[in-house]
DNA sequence: AAAAATAATACTCTCACAGAGCATTAGTTA
DNA sequence: TAACTAATGCTCTGTGAGAGTATTATTTTT
């Protein structure tokens, strides 16, 4: 029925998401030896990227649904009690994992969103918790606009856009940089983190990009050329644009930052990344953290309150400096109040 | 490699959405003929549902990416152009397709929503735009409140909620019901569409969920009780909620519609199912017909117009009775200006 | 041709809420 | 006891949504 050709396997990617303090962490292991020698015979640059995305084949013997078949091999490899989890994107572009150029089969990959709390267990050796604006370091603005970005990142993906020689694509690629890099006094949207990450692999600024036309050019394709930006400008991009993942998996990871963004808006989902009891201090940190952007105490703690998301515990913090802090919890009740009760994503703020 | 029970083939489900007037319409097919005989050598009941979604498989060899091969099926078999595809979500459940029972490979299927515009092509012979609210009969709040959700569908679903003899499930269930049927005087949320279906399946108030129940029946499987409500009563509401679909396909159109009715907040997708040009009028009802409630006319066209979402033509449009409207056109430029661009859901009017 | 009906469009009032800043309180550290 | 730090309380302001009233431009009816 199927020849070798139509080989179909199906993975389980997982984003395993935890905030430590004000770090948010994603869970990565080292990535499985992907390496094909090129016609050469030597061992292709692209495949020592030490980072890649805990992954687990999904077995439909032993697996009654995906989401069961995810949670179970997470338990098994990292014990791991994962909290909320969701379903993200089904991946299954062609050559998406190199193996397949060797006669493997049609990865199809499935992503899913885990949320742990910060009180989570112990780590086992081969896993480990990055801080995941290394890898999207331009999604980090709570020191204020990472200056690079209008620097370096932005000119070159408007040289990109204008790079085009057909007028329909340049009006196309500068409209999504537009929107995406919030070119024209546009607000810049923290939730638009995918498009971003989209771009920038496009125009070729991300190692990943690089990487795969390497491939692309070992293996005789033409379709390695990537059009608009020199060279040498786009290496040092690359240094700029953080480290890179195996795979596909920073898109992963793009699309899981995206998700839980957006969700943070109108679903009391920070609640899962916080221990029972924390202070507001704590848990706008936590926002600020996801948001990769500052928010106004007062007005955080006036929304917070106001629309009843949280209830003192009546405990208070001990220990710190300054005036101690009242412990509150997540009140379960607005669920049965309010439509979609989350807390906003803040624009971050912009230099005039 | 993979034994014969690991076998695996991957489906593509298209969610196709037009509007025409005030109808939201899908489009539906006859559904393959899925009829197994059950132990007695009868054709169970559950195979005669007439509607199902369009599908197509994917072929690892043919297609290079998932969209793609949704696009060519779908060209193929309807000739629709496709405007806005959207990937929604991925089901691998054991059984979700009856033929697994009779030895066929392991069916996950990926659903997609795809909008086109009212000004379509033909249909051919083999499909049928349907209504959707025929499927969902209780998400249309246009003409207010529709009462047999209060006098049959709450009521029930609480019993539903309160029967089970374990309090942590009766815990949870009482939740979900409260948040997704807005019972504690709360809002009806729009947007909770899928929720809601999730949990009328569960309680056994839709026609999918007794066809479910049946066949794990007339298998010998214990799994097929449904707990709580007596079963006259059970089938009395299923006659109210609204035509079945094939297999698992009413979850994937609520799956679709919950998408789009999020996506409306802050994505102009609404001008993907409407022509060129139209009156701020038709705009609204199109807006309405997705929503499934009435807007304020007056603040309605002062939100498009006061976010620059739409632009005058210059024309107006004739025919009509009463003062002839001014067409719009959407104003592309907004996608640079603002964020997040959208017209946002209304909450339905609450009586009192 | 005038009156009635039908829609479109304009304007106002009110309330909730977000953004920004100032002021006060309750602790810790020097 | 003073200085410092962080939590907490309060005000002012602008924006946008919800609701209602009034006016204008057409078609239909009389």
């Amino acid at each position: 029925m199927a020849g070798r050709a139509d080989a179909l396997s199906i993975g389980l990617n997982a984003v395993i998401v935890a905030v430590t303090g004000e770090v948010p962490r994603v869970l990565t292991v080292e990535p499985p030896k992907l390496a094909l020698p090129d016609q050469a015979g030597r061992t292709a640059k692209w495949a020592e990227t030490p980072y890649a995305l805990p992954f687990g084949p999904f077995e439909p013997r032993r697996h009654r649904t995906l989401e069961l078949g995810l949670r179970s091999w997470v338990d098994e490899q990292t014990g791991l009690a994962l909290g909320h989890v969701e379903q993200l994107y089904t991946y299954a572009d062609r050559n998406r994992d190199p193996r397949e150029l060797a006669g493997g089969p049609r990865v199809v990959s499935i992503g899913y969103l885990a949320l742990v709390r910060e009180d989570a267990p112990q780590e086992d050796t081969k896993s480990e918790w990055c801080d995941w604006y290394d890898f999207l370091p331009w999604e980090d603005w709570r020191a204020g606009r990472p200056p690079w970005v209008d620097e370096v990142i932005r000119p070159l993906m408007w040289r990109w856009a204008e790079s085009s020689s057909d007028e329909e694509t340049r009006r196309g690629r500068g409209e999504r940089v537009s929107i995406a890099f919030a070119n024209n006094g546009a607000a810049w949207d923290p939730v638009r983190l995918l498009e971003r990450y989209e771009l920038l692999y496009e125009a070729g600024l991300v190692a990943e990009a690089e990487r795969d036309r390497l491939l692309a050019k070992s293996r005789g394709r033409t379709g390695g050329r990537i059009g608009g930006l020199p060279h040498a400008e786009r290496l040092n991009a690359i240094a700029a644009t953080g480290r890179p993942m195996s795979l596909d998996h920073r898109r992963i990871l793009a699309t899981a930052l995206e998700r839980l963004r957006g969700k943070l808006n109108y679903r009391p989902v920070v609640f899962e990344l916080l221990p029972e009891d924390f202070t507001l201090f704590r848990l706008q940190r936590v926002i600020e953290a996801l948001a990769g952007a500052e928010l106004h105490k007062q007005n955080f703690r006036r929304l917070v309150t106001n629309t009843r998301l949280v209830e003192a515990t009546g405990g208070r913090e001990s220990g710190g400096r300054g005036r101690p802090a009242k412990l509150y919890r997540f009140r379960r009740d607005v669920l049965l109040e309010r439509p979609a009760p989350g807390i906003g994503m803040p624009a971050p703020k912009q230099p005039d």
